[in-house]
DNA sequence: GCCAACGTTGGC
DNA sequence: GCCAACGTTGGC
């Protein structure tokens, strides 16, 4: 089981946004970037990742699920780019701020501290359970 | 709204 | 294949 963090605009699509599509979840699409489908290549189904808040709030707010391999994005010209798709699990106690990670010791290799472009970004299990640990657990929808 | 950081593009 | 120019992202 590998661990990961899905970056999105809350003004776009938010994580409220993911609750609202169910079980059936959603296509995880638009991402253009190589480093980005390179690791949603590398998913397999059952891993979970943070759903992380940009530009508003800037933090953790949840957990999503991978549920379908990646496949072509069916919203892109090109066949090259490709998705997953994935579902909400669970919500955080307390979201985690990026300020909050930036100050943890834990967190200092992050990608989300070094690399907050990235939009999909590879997670470690010490880091899961650290930012796990800051949010106080979590709770179901 | 600004700007730094990063990735991509295209001319050479 | 290098690198300057450009566009985009996201924190501030």
């Amino acid at each position: 089981m590998a661990y990961w963090l899905f970056k999105s605009e809350p003004d776009v699509f938010g994580f409220d946004d993911l609750i609202a599509k169910g079980d059936k979840g959603e296509e995880w699409d638009g991402v253009r970037n190589y480093q980005a489908r390179n690791n949603m290549r590398a998913m397999q189904v059952g891993d979970q990742g943070f759903f992380y808040h940009s530009n508003i709030g800037k933090e953790v707010v949840g957990i999503a699920e991978v549920i379908a391999l990646a496949h072509p994005d069916s919203t892109a010209d090109d066949p090259k780019w490709e998705c997953v798709d994935i579902r909400a699990v669970s919500r955080v106690v307390r979201p985690v701020t990026l300020d909050e990670a930036k100050a943890e010791p834990r967190l200092k290799d992050m990608v989300l501290v070094n690399n907050s472009r990235l939009s999909v970004q590879p997670v470690s299990e010490a880091e899961w359970k650290a930012i796990l640990d800051m949010a106080g657990g979590t709770k179901a929808l």
